[in-house]
DNA sequence: ATTCGCTATATTTGTTAGGATATAACGAAA
DNA sequence: TTTCGTTATATCCTAACAAATATAGCGAAT
């Protein structure tokens, strides 16, 4: 019976939420797609939650993270920018450090 | 306009949450007060959460966190046990070296 | 002009977490 | 043996949140 540490990381533009692992999980969804709907369906959750997600992201974001596009060949589509994409690369990698840094500390616990 | 990095961390014991914010708040404020039901009045929170939590809490440690007494002189009351104590110090301490961690980390995506 | 699949919204329906409330049980002290 | 303020627990109710549904609008291609 061990303990385990776990956590969850967000970054904030002036109060408001831009980027988080739900948030993180659906661009990449879109990156593979190319489009809000299908990426929407592919994790299972409803496409009005993540057109909610994407415009919060775009409204908080210094830049845009992806370019919509309505109507013509196929409907229209979503893709990430060069700055989405390594917005999350960089959240990734963040994530990926913060977690080897909280198993590390936990040490302080067990060893109590 | 600046990005701002937050989290959340979370210490599980086979699947259950044992410690967490909330739950830290919840010790100290038993800790100052030597009863859950003013703890739970001095956060605001109703009594039946605040026992929820902590009985969470109790189930979910290697030993025993607080020490609860019913009846008896003034009713009863609760107390953090000498592991309790070091529980809420350690997680303490690794959360501030947790945000100041991500503060760091953070400047990877300010230069983007 | 019509079709297509998408973005963009509003509205309605369901579900679940939490709050409010009530009450039993407890044990020391007077 | 009565009082007291707790811990401990059940039940009901509501309000916030998410899901489901519906529909308008778009523009390229045929």
């Amino acid at each position: 019976m061990e303990y385990k540490i776990k956590s969850r990381i967000w970054i904030e533009s002036n109060e408001n939420v831009l980027l988080g692992e739900g948030r993180v999980h659906l661009l990449k969804a879109i990156q593979k797609t190319g489009s809000l709907s299908k990426a929407a369906k592919s994790l299972h959750i409803s496409y009005k939650k993540a057109w909610q997600l994407l415009d919060s992201v775009n409204k908080s974001a210094k830049k845009p993270v992806t370019i919509n596009s309505i109507g013509g060949k196929g409907g229209g589509g979503a893709e990430l920018t060069d700055y989405g994409k390594s917005l999350v690369k960089a959240f990734d990698e963040i994530n990926r450090n913060c977690w080897a840094f909280l198993d590390n500390e936990l040490k302080k616990i067990e060893s109590i």
